[in-house]
DNA sequence: TGTTAGCACTCAATTATTGCGAGTGCTAAT
DNA sequence: ATTAGCACTCGCAATAATTGAGTGCTAACA
């Protein structure tokens, strides 16, 4: 679809000051705010040609127009760049999370807090997963009786907690023994593999012991295959501000995405062509509560691979420019980041 | 402050008509509804003066009467009386129980969506918390290069991950031995007392792990120090549905509230007075947040002692008598429930 | 032929007007 | 002490009038 230079000049404007004031524009106001000296009249006939080809609508018959969905596609993909941030801004960032860079969790919140602070919307970080395939390290402890906590390990330095039931009780000591077990056959594979058979024929178990290994092992499977990676939300009541979200069940649908942490670590993880920014606008959600809703996200890397993502969700109506300057620059402080505290 | 029978029981049911219904009520339903036999006109004259008595509000000259805060604060102390619940509620709440409560994790959160369920507010869970006086064992986990996890266990069998950053590597074989000193330390003495004269009387070690310990041990204690016991909340938008909620500003407090964890746990945590239903009525609360809001709670136990406690957020409009009856029963069942996971 | 001024028209939003009804306080009768 | 009766109050909902930003169309103009 392509548009003359004078359309797409109207277009930009008309879609620039819609985000900022929510108000429907009007040829009149437009013709002022456009300095490329046309009349309202002729404005109005741009308008009614933009409307046909679907890029405005009216909200009712004599008021100004507002962008479609496709209005802002059409501006995302074809209009606005991706400006730096401002020095100032990225040396401010750069500093806040020096500070904050300690430890995995505290990053990951950090990060939440800084980008909804910066767009105004509401903040979504996705902390790394720990999977199955690169875990190097298991530490099993004795809570109490037959209750353990089986600590996994990656290669990359992160942790996550199992907490189970076994058959029988579990002492410090045995609880040692079979983390030894267990990471002894890590040395040569992965978790994933660890069948029955392989279990059998370790030599220096005793049969309780054995029966107890049998129990973990899929224990450690199922934990490792969910991927409930944790999910970082900030600046939720920012969007309160937004006279489109004055409504309460707009507000429900938000706390309803927002609270659904499984489906939205599933969305915000799915790849999605080898954007660095990913933007959907309202309906090109899957997400039946996301419908009203744009959503941009990226990733972040640790050698090349996806660690995890982060991500701003607001209204359609939303500053596209200027979100994905913060994005992609946040990116670069994550990737940076993240390497110092994990490693391959 | 005491009224007269048919005062007391004008006001009950003002009181639980309002609860119902939110909007202010007058005389003539009144006399319909409480089958005193009294007529309309008598029943102002009462109404007249329990407003006299600061028990009613009339919102405008001319419109039925609400009850004051100090109303709900008289009906919860001289008139409602805590019921029972229905069997049948018992045994459904029992049996959902049964099905959750193989790990702490997921009985809280149980819990909490049982609460916000029943009650139809807002339900906040506080998990027990790991503290310094009754951690059993230390078990160090080196996560990659200076990074280690620290699990604590305590008595009970609960864990709590501490993550640090030490200024030496530390690999597998560290890790344990390190872990070693400290369990060996912990037989005989509690955390907090661990000096650091007392580590460097133990004889085993070589300098850089007596200064590791040196490390570790203030992280441990700090980390024991901080009550940042888990809170899990549900039923956020159960609030939405009440006309007094329909202003967005409000359930932006409700938000902050529900967000500020710290805020929340300690309020909740804190004692007051040997009851079992603690009922606060919109002022009453501390917290800036929550002057139009009541909450409710209660605490759960392990051998007598606090472990953690759970409660109810709701409009100063509550129900009063079915929050309580509510909140009483799920009290005996996590104390019942608690005891089997945890043990003294 | 593209642009613009002018004009009649539309329609949401605001303000004013009215009527209704649930409720009150007061007084006089029971 | 209680109650019926009555005049009065005032929020609320419905209706009507007003305003104003905006449009589409037509005719004139460069």
């Amino acid at each position: 679809m392509e548009l003359n230079a004078r359309k797409k000049k109207i277009l930009e404007v008309i879609i620039r000051d819609y985000i900022n004031t929510a108000e429907p524009v009007g040829s009149r106001t437009l013709s002022k705010r456009c300095n490329l000296g046309i009349s309202p009249a002729t404005i109005r006939n741009e308008m009614a040609d933009l409307e046909e080809l679907g890029f405005l609508v009216q909200p009712h018959t004599s008021s100004g127009r507002i962008p479609t969905q496709q209005a802002y596609r059409y501006y995302v993909d074809e209009i606005m760049e991706i400006q730096k941030l401002e020095k100032m801004i990225r040396t401010d960032i750069h500093r806040g999370f020096l500070d904050h860079t300690t430890e995995l969790g505290p990053t990951m919140s950090h990060t939440a807090q800084v980008l909804s602070q910066l767009t105004n919307y509401t903040a979504v970080v996705l902390a790394p997963r720990v999977t199955n395939f690169n875990c190097k390290h298991v530490q099993i402890v004795s809570l109490i009786k037959n209750r353990v906590l089986m600590v996994v390990v990656t290669q990359e330095g992160m942790a996550k907690n199992i907490e189970v039931t076994l058959s029988q009780e579990v002492d410090t000591i045995l609880a040692l023994k079979l983390s030894n077990v267990i990471n002894g056959f890590l040395k040569n594979t992965v978790l994933s593999e660890m069948s029955s058979d392989l279990i059998d024929q370790i030599q220096e178990l005793s049969p309780a012991e054995s029966k107890l290994i049998h129990e973990i092992i899929p224990h450690l499977k199922k934990a490792l295959m969910e991927d409930a990676s944790e999910v970082h939300s900030t600046g939720l009541t920012n969007l309160f501000n937004y006279p489109e979200f004055s409504d309460v069940n707009k507000i429900k649908q938000l706390i309803n995405i927002v609270q659904e942490k499984q489906v939205l670590s599933e969305m915000m993880a799915s790849k999605d062509g080898n954007q660095v920014i990913r933007i959907k606008i309202g309906s090109e959600n899957d997400n039946e509560n996301l419908k009203d809703f744009s959503i941009i996200t990226s990733t972040y890397e640790l050698d090349g691979e996806m660690m995890g993502a982060f991500g701003v969700i607001g209204p359609t109506r939303m500053n596209y420019d200027n979100v994905s300057s913060v994005l992609n620059y946040i990116r670069n402080e994550l990737n940076l980041h993240i390497s110092n505290l994990l490693m391959k």
